[in-house]
DNA sequence: AAGAAGATTCGCT
DNA sequence: GCGAATCTTCTTA
């Protein structure tokens, strides 16, 4: 599969924006010659004033690169099990991101296996917790810049498109109600009960 | 200083 | 489907 680096001059600098945008990206992590791919198959956006957000409450040690220009990692631990991979989406100074919830393995699928300890494709990278697991990303990477070539960054891929649905978020209390889900509809990758993953905005244009 | 909540996962029923 | 596990962060319930 032939991928280019996404420019941070391509993204929308706007949090569900950039959210819908990623859908069908690709997710690139490379670490001594061997390369793992995933595709974005659902994404969350936590936009500047959003109740469930991190950065709600102003800029902290934690949140400190959801603060940081668009394109820039925050990675923290949650749950005191997992950790998660979200993307800046704001401009530089103000609050936003974008949570990666599900990747589509393409790429590396052995080295995935062998980082989450399981075999069955559909369960390497459903859920963002898994999907930090399966590509190997924890607190190293929290203020990289997913926006040039490194350990980890975004690409996409030409001639591919995807159609985009929409739903409240997952496993949040404040703000449930807000659409700010995003995901490819019946895609087996994607996490979330059938009932979320129903609601399909129909096809988009390509990259 | 202590306690509760949290952008989850896994195993068991 | 439900609940325990696990730990960091923020609040004072």
């Amino acid at each position: 599969m032939r991928l280019r680096l996404l420019r941070r001059k391509e993204l929308p600098v706007e949090s569900a924006a950039l959210a819908r945008f990623l859908i069908g990206k690709f997710v690139v992590r490379e670490s001594r010659g061997a390369r793992m791919v995933g595709r974005i198959v659902e994404t969350e956006a936590y936009p500047p004033g959003d109740l469930a957000a991190h950065h709600v409450r102003g800029k902290t040690r934690r949140n400190a690169s959801l603060f940081a220009r668009p394109g820039t990692a925050y990675v923290y631990f949650a749950y005191g099990s997992s950790w998660m991979l979200n993307v800046a989406s704001e401009p530089d100074g103000v609050g936003g991101g974008v949570l990666f919830r599900a990747l589509e393995p393409i790429e590396g699928i052995e080295r995935m296996q062998r980082n989450r300890g399981t075999l069955a494709p559909r369960d390497l990278a459903r859920g963002p917790g898994r999907l930090a697991q399966a590509l190997d990303v924890d607190k190293r990477f929290d203020g990289i810049d997913l926006c040039a070539k490194g350990p980890i960054w975004l690409a996409a891929a030409s001639g591919s498109s995807a159609s985009i649905g929409t739903s409240v978020r997952i496993g949040i209390s404040k703000d449930a109600h807000r659409p700010l889900r995003f995901f490819v509809p019946g895609s087996p990758f994607v996490s979330g009960t059938r009932k979320l993953n129903t609601q399909d905005d129909g096809p988009r244009d390509g990259m």
